[in-house]
DNA sequence: TCATTAACCGTCG
DNA sequence: CGACGGTTAATGA
C-alpha cells in the first residue's frame, strides 16, 4: 500500500535543489538544460524520513520516482522475516522506471535509508515527456536493459555461489556501481553500507557477512572505515569470488556503460 | 545502534 | 567426518 507518511514538500526548502538535480539524471541525458527544467516544473517534490517506505511491492505505479538526494534500497521481504535487497539507489537515479512505463505494480519495496528528496512525475506527464523527447525513452530502455543484465548475474550468483562468493560478487558489483579511485590505487565503494546492508544484498546473515569481510580484511583484500569499503586488491577479490569460471560480464554494473 | 567474536548445531557432500 | 553457514549470546564501540 502506498505510504501516507510521505510529505508533499513542493514549495518548501528541498524543492528547488531537488528539481535542479534533475539535469544530472541519466534519463535526461542529451536534452538541453531548459528542456530538463521544463520537465522538472511538472514534477512534484517529496521527502522521506530514514527507514520510511516510499512505496510497497505490488502497489499500483502512478508515475516515475527519481531520487534527488539521500539513499534508498529496493527490496523484497522474504518469508522468514529477512530482507532481500534488489538494488541500492543513489542520486540522481530513477527508482523503478519499468513500472512507470507499463503502469503495472511496483516490483519491489522502496525504503529510504537516509532523509531523501524525491521527484515524482505522474504517468500522464511522463507519457507527454516521452512524446516530446523520444531520447528519454531510449535512455530509459538503456537503463532497463542494463538492469536486466545485472539481475541475471544476481540470480546466478545467488544460485551458484557459496557465502564467500556471494559476498565477494556483491562487493565487486558495488565497486562497479559506486566505485571511485581510492588513494592507494584501489577502489572505494562510495556509498555507506552497514554490514546488514551487505548481508541483505548478498543473501546471507549479518554474522556470515562479518565473517567473510573480516577474513577479507585480514588478507588485505578490502579495508572498511565507517561503513565505507575500500577494495584494495580487486584481483584478490575476483579470485575469492571465483570469477575465473564465471561466464557473466559483471562490467555491466559499471555506471554509464548503457550507452556506447 | 552497529560491529564483532565465539560457541553451538544441523545439513550435506 | 568435516566444511559451511545459520542461530544464539555476550560484549564492545
Amino acid at each position: 500500500m502506498a505510504h501516507p507518511g510521505l510529505t508533499f514538500a513542493a514549495g518548501r526548502a528541498p524543492a528547488p535543489e531537488a528539481k535542479a538535480a534533475l539535469v544530472l539524471c541519466p534519463l535526461f541525458a542529451g536534452l538541453a538544460a531548459s528542456e530538463v527544467e521544463a520537465i522538472a516544473a511538472e514534477a512534484s517534490v517529496h521527502t522521506a524520513r530514514p527507514q520510511e517506505t516510499i512505496y510497497d511491492e505490488g502497489d499500483p505505479c502512478r508515475g516515475l520516482w527519481i531520487l534527488a538526494s539521500g539513499r534508498a534500497r529496493l527490496q523484497h521481504s522474504i518469508a522468514d522475516g529477512r530482507t532481500q535487497v534488489v538494488a541500492f539507489r543513489a542520486p540522481v537515479a530513477p527508482l523503478e522506471p519499468g513500472p512507470a512505463l507499463d503502469g503495472r505494480g511496483y516490483m519491489s519495496t522502496a525504503v529510504a535509508v537516509d532523509e531523501c528528496a524525491l521527484l515524482f512525475l505522474s504517468r500522464p506527464r511522463l507519457v507527454e515527456v516521452l512524446r516530446r523527447h523520444p531520447r528519454v525513452l531510449s535512455n530509459i530502455i538503456d537503463g532497463l536493459c542494463l538492469e536486466i543484465r545485472q539481475r541475471d548475474i544476481l540470480t546466478a550468483n545467488a544460485a551458484l555461489k557459496d557465502a564467500r562468493g556471494r559476498v565477494g560478487c556483491t562487493l565487486l558489483q558495488l565497486s562497479h556501481q559506486f566505485g571511485a579511485p581510492a588513494g592507494d590505487g584501489g577502489v572505494r565503494i562510495n556509498y555507506r553500507l552497514t554490514r546488514q546492508d551487505i548481508a541483505d544484498r548478498a543473501g546471507v546473515t549479518i554474522e556470515t557477512a562479518i565473517r567473510v569481510l573480516s577474513d577479507l580484511q585480514r588478507r588485505h583484500v578490502v579495508r572498511t572505515d565507517a561503513q565505507v569499503i575500500d577494495v584494495q586488491d580487486l584481483g584478490g577479490l575476483r579470485s575469492v569470488t571465483e570469477c575465473g569460471d564465471c561466464q557473466f560480464d559483471c562490467s555491466v554494473f559499471a555506471p554509464g556503460n548503457a550507452r556506447r
